[in-house]
DNA sequence: CGCTATGTTGAGGGAGATCAAAGACTGTGG
DNA sequence: CCACAGTCTTTGATCTCCCTCAACATAGCG
C-alpha cells in the first residue's frame, strides 16, 4: 500500500516524476482511486463517477512549499488532494498570515473561490504533493445532470462550513493545550481514516505554522508540547509524535462541538 | 419603508402579529420582496425566482429569545432572514458557547445542516424577527432545472465559507480593539447595504454576546468601547452606537483580508 | 419599590506574548 | 570531510494584554 509506505517514511521528500507544477499526462480516473470513498466520489454511483471521470482533468505534482493557487486569482478549479498534505491560508493588508486550513488526502480545496470568481485563500504545499484538478464550470454541468451529484457537491461545501464553525470554537474558546490537543486529536482521527496510524505521525507543519493556525506563538506551541510531554500524553522530538496515552488526552480536552 | 421605521424605534420589540412561532398563512414571494436583491433570489432571472417562490412555503415570527433551530436537530430548511436579527452559536460538552454568526434581513441561515442533515449550530433571534423557510428537499428539485439557480446556490455557500475565514482571521490574530473595529465596521457597511444608516445604528446584542461572537470577555468588550469613545471614534450609549469618525476607524482598525 | 439583567469601571493576577540565547539539523561550498 | 549559514526547535526571563473578581450604576419589570 503506497500510502503505508510514504507514512513510514520519515523524509518529506518524495520523488517527483515530472517537472515542477506540469502535468502527468493521462486524466486520473476516480473509479480506480484509492481514495474514491473519501473524496468526490463518496456516496456516488458508478455512472456519475465516471461522469466525474470524464472531468477531472488532470494530475498535477506540487513540490513542497509551492502554491496551487493564491488568493485573488483567478478560480477556475476545485482541487482534491491526490497526494501530501497543503495548508490554506488568508492574510490581512498588514501582512499577517493566517492558516484557515490543512488539507489531506482526499480533501477538497478552493471551495471558497466560488463566491466571486477568485480565490480567497492561497493554498501552499506542505509536502511534495499530488492534486486532481476539477474545472468548475464542467462540474456545474454534470452536476446539473444528477440530483445526487449535486446533493453531494452541496455536502461537502457545508461539510467544509461545519468543519470552520469548529476552527472558530476553537479560536474564540479553548486555552493552549485545549487548542493543540484538539488539533492533534482531529489529526489522528484524519490519519486513521486513511488508514495510517492514529498514534504515531508526522507533522507536515512547522511550530509557527502550527501556532498560526490554532491562535498562537510557536514558542506557546513548543512550551504546549512539552507540556503534554511531561504529562505522559506523548512523545515529542521535533515533527515526530507518538501519542501514548490518546484516552487520557481525550478525556482531558476532546470536547467535541455538542 | 418600514425597515427604516424599524430602525428608527429605539425598542427592540416590535408588534408580533401572530403566535410565537405560528406561520402567518400564504407563502411569502420572492418576487414581490423588497429584498430580493439581497437574498437567495439575487441575480436570477424571473422565472427562476418564480420557481423560488413556489417553494418558499412561508413567513414566520420568531419571538426574541427564541430558537429557529437547535444543534443537533434534523436539518429539513434552509432560512432566509425576512426581518430582524439572529445569531448562530455552536456549544461544546462542557457547555461553552461561542457565537459564529449574526445575520440580517437577506441572509440565509442553516447552510451548515446540509453537511449530515442536522443542524450544527443553534439559530436565536436577538429581537422580534420574520423568517422564510425554504425546504431544502424542494430546492435541490428546483436547483436540478436550472443550472444558474445551482450555481447561486453554490456561490452562496462559498461566501458563508469566505465569511468564515475572515472570522478565523480576527480570532486567531487580532487584538481587543481590531476585533471590535472590525466587527462594527462589517456591521456598519452591512446596515448602509440595506438602507439603514451606517453610522448610527442599536446593537442587538449584549455585551457578552458581542464578546463570545469576538473571542473576548464582556468587560473587555465594554472597555474597549469606552476606548473607542475616549478616542474621539464614537459615542457609545449602551447599545446605541453612533460613530463620528468612521474614516479614523477604518484607517486605524480596518485590515480587509488581502 | 425591590428584583433582575445589563453595563461600566477598578484592582490584581495570570496565560500567553515578547525578547533572547543556545542547540540540532540541513544543505552548501570549499 | 569540515566549516558555515540558515532554519527550526527548545527553554528561560520578562512583560503585557486581557481575564477574573468585585463593586456600583442604571433601566426595565413584576
Amino acid at each position: 500500500m503506497p500510502a503505508a509506505a510514504e507514512n513510514a517514511i520519515p523524509t518529506i521528500r518524495i520523488a517527483a516524476a515530472a517537472p515542477v507544477g506540469a502535468r502527468t499526462g493521462a486524466a486520473t480516473r476516480c473509479s480506480s482511486c484509492h481514495l474514491r470513498d473519501l473524496c468526490l466520489p463518496s456516496g456516488m454511483n458508478d455512472a456519475e463517477t465516471e461522469w466525474i471521470d470524464r472531468m477531472t482533468i488532470g494530475r498535477r505534482h506540487v513540490n513542497a512549499g509551492q502554491t496551487l493557487y493564491r488568493e485573488g486569482e483567478r478560480f477556475q478549479f476545485i482541487y482534491a488532494v491526490r497526494g501530501g498534505t497543503f495548508k490554506s491560508s488568508v492574510s490581512l493588508a498588514d501582512g499577517r498570515e493566517h492558516i484557515c486550513g490543512l488539507h489531506m488526502s482526499g480533501e477538497l480545496m478552493g471551495l471558497d473561490g466560488i463566491a466571486n470568481g477568485t480565490h480567497a485563500s492561497t493554498a501552499t504545499a506542505l509536502e511534495d504533493t499530488e492534486i486532481c484538478s476539477i474545472p468548475y464550470a464542467r462540474l456545474n454541468e454534470e452536476s446539473g445532470r444528477s440530483a445526487n451529484m449535486q446533493r453531494m457537491v452541496n455536502r461537502l461545501m457545508s461539510r467544509e462550513i461545519v468543519r470552520e464553525h469548529s476552527l472558530m470554537m476553537l479560536l474564540g474558546s479553548m486555552n493552549a493545550e485545549e487548542r493543540l490537543a484538539t488539533f492533534l486529536l482531529n489529526l489522528s482521527k484524519r490519519l486513521r481514516a486513511r488508514g495510517y496510524s492514529p498514534n504515531e505521525f508526522h507533522l507536515r507543519m512547522s511550530r509557527a505554522e502550527i501556532g498560526s493556525y490554532l491562535g498562537m506563538k510557536l514558542e506557546t506551541v513548543s512550551r504546549t508540547f512539552s507540556a503534554f510531554q511531561q504529562q505522559g500524553l506523548m512523545e515529542v522530538d521535533k515533527r515526530h509524535i507518538r501519542i501514548t496515552d490518546i484516552d487520557a488526552l481525550q478525556r482531558a480536552f476532546d470536547a467535541p462541538v455538542h
